[in-house]
DNA sequence: CGAAAGTGGGCAGTATACTGCGCAACCCCT
DNA sequence: AGGGGTTGCGCAGTATACTGCCCACTTTCG
């Protein structure tokens, strides 16, 4: 008599959940059969039903054949559908009881490891380029004071005091003061 | 004879490359023994030695179980590791050419999930109760303009201008503009 | 010097991921 | 009717993920 202690099945982690929804809506957007796809990626048929049925738990290595069949990232096979609300972004979440008293959700990301919070401040006429990020990598523009010039790949974007922008820094890109008094702003890294 | 083409094993999908790096590097950060994790997560020690040797194929449940115990979501297992440099807070990243051009890191967060960018203006004498964040939250703040009072728990911090601060917001917190012209500030929402 | 804790790995056994094959059911065509 | 495409599932067989138990090695600590 065996005292191995198993996994109960019936309580399946929340990942898998939302993975075989994800293959078959993937292999539908890609327009692909199952047998189509099974060739693709080198994984049988026969698991692929099983998979999309939610009645196996799929290794690594076999969702990552799939992943690169359907040609996605791999963490878009294991992450819940995206459920927020971006009706929500530049909604002036709260006024006080004085005129003038704001708060403005300026952006929101789905972040998975990293934030950072700079605070930049160039004189006029200085130049910084900045070689591309890795993918994932995006940035949030804060400007408070002066103005920036932001130019990514060639693209020009002028933030004066106040505005905001946001943009994925997987491409080069260059900040610049054009103007005559010094630029002052916040900028957050994240993925 | 058996004609079942399998897997080559030697080269394996890059997600599987980052797992065994990112288990041991989370377990140590979570000052967890093999044998300690295992206990926590159900499974076993022999398992959790092959994974971080990288001999072994995972699946989700296994995979789910470990992040479950570590505390950390599924993606963060898979996704490259960080190597960025904790101890570049508040060290002056970049000089330009004018004197006064300048980039300064002011904080750094591990984020396993989301960031929203908050803009924030307050009038004289406005004050902003906070009910607390779930634990894991946190904000970061950045005055760019007045003088802002930050009511953690009865504890007072004053920001002037150009000042930042960092705190978890799983407490009960206050803005509150006790000056005599506008404050406007950053704000930053950290999971 | 020993004791204790952490780690790496061999080994046998069990559960299961994964395979190919074949069949049934259901389309949508002509 | 009948043929071609897609899907679901039962079955047998193989590879392997995962387990518990063992021992060996190293480091730390008293």
């Amino acid at each position: 008599m065996s005292n191995i202690v198993h996994k109960d099945s019936s309580q399946r982690a929340s990942v898998l959940q939302h993975v075989s929804q994800n293959i078959r809506r993937l292999r539908h957007a890609a327009d692909l059969s199952q047998s189509a796809l099974a060739q693709k990626s080198g994984v049988s048929r026969r698991m692929l039903v099983a998979i999309e049925a939610g009645e196996k738990n799929v290794s690594l290595t076999t969702l990552d054949l799939i992943a690169e069949a359907l040609q996605v990232a791999f963490s878009d096979l294991i992450k819940a559908p995206d459920n927020r609300d971006p009706s929500r972004i530049n909604e002036l979440a709260w006024t006080g009881v004085h005129p003038g008293s704001k708060a403005v959700l300026l952006a929101s990301s789905a972040a998975s490891r990293e934030v950072e919070l700079w605070e930049w401040r160039l004189e006029p006429g200085e130049v910084y380029p900045c070689e591309p990020d890795a993918d994932g990598w995006s940035e949030q523009l804060f400007v408070f004071e002066g103005c920036l010039t932001l130019d990514v790949e060639g693209q020009k974007h002028l933030l004066n005091s106040g505005e905001f922008f946001t943009f994925a820094s997987n491409r080069r890109y260059t900040y610049r003061n054009d103007g005559e008094v010094a630029t002052r702003f916040v900028r957050n890294v994240v993925i």
